[in-house]
DNA sequence: GTCCAGGCCCTCA
DNA sequence: TGAGGGCATGGA
């Protein structure tokens, strides 16, 4: 299949800040602002020459893909006008201003459900670099290679059918997650849960949707459906969030200010609570 | 050795 | 309805 580059003037879009941020866990850094990023059974390598041009290389056909999974397709000026308006208000001090001003790269990305899903019923109770390696080690596993042009290599993330036997699991580090994941694999693959069409109906419906399966609570179901389903409204609140809000907001975050995309602030506060203060180390 | 990590489930009051 | 303990794993 051909391979195309496409170039996108971008605002408001850094890919180290969102390859460091925790919502995916597989892109692969191949230099400064530049990553091989496996999604969707491909890959596409993504680069920033300039700091307001982004370049997607990809499969011909897979281009529409890759643009929505970026966030492209979403009004970010829209975003970052109210989050800027917000800042002037705020003032310099404030907390919110001075995260929206280093984490000024975020986007929330567009991942396929089932990637996203799984990605996320591992994440409990876990730290990022042992997601990112139980699932690299899920994937050599399940997966399929895919040989790079340069000579390197990625693997596909592999389909539900493929982990329904929680038997099959051992050996990846996933401990008691273990059940989870092939139950929510079964559900899937038997066709009980239907993933893409949780995307399009009622929030409240499909959170609780997302809740009746073990291993999902309130946390992984919010990031299922921000991550994985493109609800920007969902807030998820783990550890690193309830520590943020119990200390800058007391009397309550004010989420109103940010309806439809509070998620994104939710991602912009994450990853400012997480490096600021340290040397960014690239992963 | 203890504590922690993008938590959830079960029990008990 | 809410608090508390258990749960696999591995790095700090």
């Amino acid at each position: 299949m051909e391979r195309v580059t496409i170039t996108e003037r971008v605002d408001h879009f850094n890919l180290g800040q969102i390859a460091r941020s925790g919502q995916t866990f597989r892109w692969i850094r191949q230099g400064p602002q530049t990553y091989t990023v496996p999604a969707a059974g491909d890959y596409c390598t993504a680069f920033m020459p300039e700091r307001d041009q982004l370049k997607i290389r990809c499969r011909a056909d897979m281009v529409n893909f890759w643009r929505r999974y970026f966030g492209l397709c979403d009004p970010y000026p829209e975003y970052w006008a109210t989050i800027d308006a917000w800042a002037e208000k705020d003032g310099p001090e404030a907390y919110l201003t001075k995260a929206a001003a280093y984490a000024d790269g975020m986007v929330i990305l567009r991942q396929p459900a089932w990637e996203a899903t799984a990605s996320f019923v591992i994440s409990q109770n876990n730290n990022i670099p042992r997601i990112k390696a139980i699932i690299e080690a899920l994937c050599r596993r399940f997966g399929h290679m895919i040989t790079l042009p340069s000579g390197g290599w990625v693997y596909t993330f592999p389909e539900p059918e493929k982990l329904t036997d929680a038997a099959h699991l051992g050996g990846l580090g996933l401990g008691y997650r273990d059940k989870y994941l092939a139950a929510l694999a079964s559900a899937v693959a038997g066709g009980s849960v239907d993933l893409e069409k949780l995307a399009t109906t009622d929030y409240e419906a499909a959170k609780e949707a997302l809740k009746a399966i073990p291993g999902i609570g309130e946390k992984v179901a919010n990031c299922i459906l921000l991550y994985g389903l493109g609800r920007l409204e969902a807030f998820p609140v783990d550890v690193w969030i309830r520590r943020i809000l119990e200390r800058e907001f007391p009397d309550g975050f004010p989420a109103g200010r940010y309806a439809g995309f509070a998620g994104l602030v939710q991602q912009i506060m994450f990853c400012y609570e997480r490096e600021s203060g340290r040397p960014t180390a690239c992963i």
